[in-house]
DNA sequence: TCAGCCCCTGACCGATCGGTCAGGCATGCT
DNA sequence: AGCATGCCTGACCGATCGGTCAGGGGCTGA
């Protein structure tokens, strides 16, 4: 079954995708992506050197946004400026990669514990300082907590809620949910 | 390696939820719990039917608590009263049962999904259909998914805070957080 | 025509998984 | 003394995991 093109490799990617999202990532193994694409676990491992690269390339659009996302925050003199800049731009960023957050399908604090992901943790702590607007106080960080995590459970759910109808939900949750900074 | 005691069972369960709290069900074996308890995997499988079995055992009183619960709330006439019920009564049970909670570790989605929790999943529908206050608009029932979604995310995460701090942070949350019915 | 490269295959590897099984060693009852 | 029962062991099972490897077909440029 000798495949004629170099696209593999994209077809690769997107049987991926498809089965994280309904299995996991640990719960898909590398012969249910190669019996997806209709090759061999072989050529799975030619395309990619292994099964984290795969999952890596899958999600480093995302990641590149979210780190532009924590240079725009950090940026920010006052917590003021600040939450905003992280209410409206987490919310932008959870809704435009949506699918490539639900093929983590809550694998998160896993994954995120796995060398190569360390940085990312460290930006999910700023994101969340921001959106606590740099308050100490345990109810604001738990808020904050709360959304963050809460949102990106929440995207990959309601697939069939358009974009823009779902950034305004979680918008106007935020702008009721966070408490202001003082 | 003898054990004296019939009081394996008991350490087997606290074992398995120490290291269900750190790697997750999916990333916990049999044989990790055995050697936290330090006896063999049969010993394991001696008091356990499967691996299953100790998760559900586990797990046993925060679901009584949460069927309780689904009782209360459609008891509730009105969606003003099923959204007050849904809200107090998930937050307690999220800061009652939060270690319980904790060794999920954003495993729920998979979990939910194998027989003998699909109930649950029935559960946790009328849940977020009362915090929504029974209404269809999206953004109130974004904003539900969002706070039941994150909540159960956070809970574990916060082991520093003390119950009730936690439980006040969470209700205040809620309220500022939850569209009013109508 | 032929060498060389790209793409891919099937066979195979060691490790680990959940789970089974026969037997052994105490203890306590008859 | 003899026997049954409760608790536990090491050895083993088939399945599956991620990953390796030698080789083979087809295309291309010399």
């Amino acid at each position: 079954m000798a495949r004629l093109a170099p696209q593999t490799h994209d077809e690769i990617l997107a049987a991926a995708a498809r089965r994280f999202g309904v299995t996991g990532y640990r719960g898909t193994s590398l012969q249910d992506i190669a019996s997806e694409v209709g090759c061999s676990k072989a050529a799975v491992l030619y395309h990619f050197a292994n099964k984290e690269a795969i999952l890596t390339e899958l999600m480093a659009p995302a990641i590149e946004a979210l780190r532009t996302l924590d240079e725009r925050i950090v940026a920010q003199p006052d917590p003021e400026g600040a939450q905003r800049a992280a209410a409206e731009g987490f919310v932008d960023l959870a809704v435009r990669f949506r699918a490539e957050i639900a093929l983590l399908r809550g694998e998160f604090p896993n994954l995120l514990q796995q060398p190569g992901f360390t940085h990312i943790q460290q930006i999910s702590e700023r994101l969340l300082d921001a959106l606590a607007a740099r308050s100490e106080r345990s109810s604001a960080r738990v808020a904050a907590f709360v959304l963050v995590a809460g949102i990106a459970e929440t995207c990959g759910e309601f697939a069939d809620v358009p974009d823009d109808e779902l950034r305004d939900a979680l918008l106007a949750l935020l702008r009721r949910a966070l408490e202001p900074a003082r």
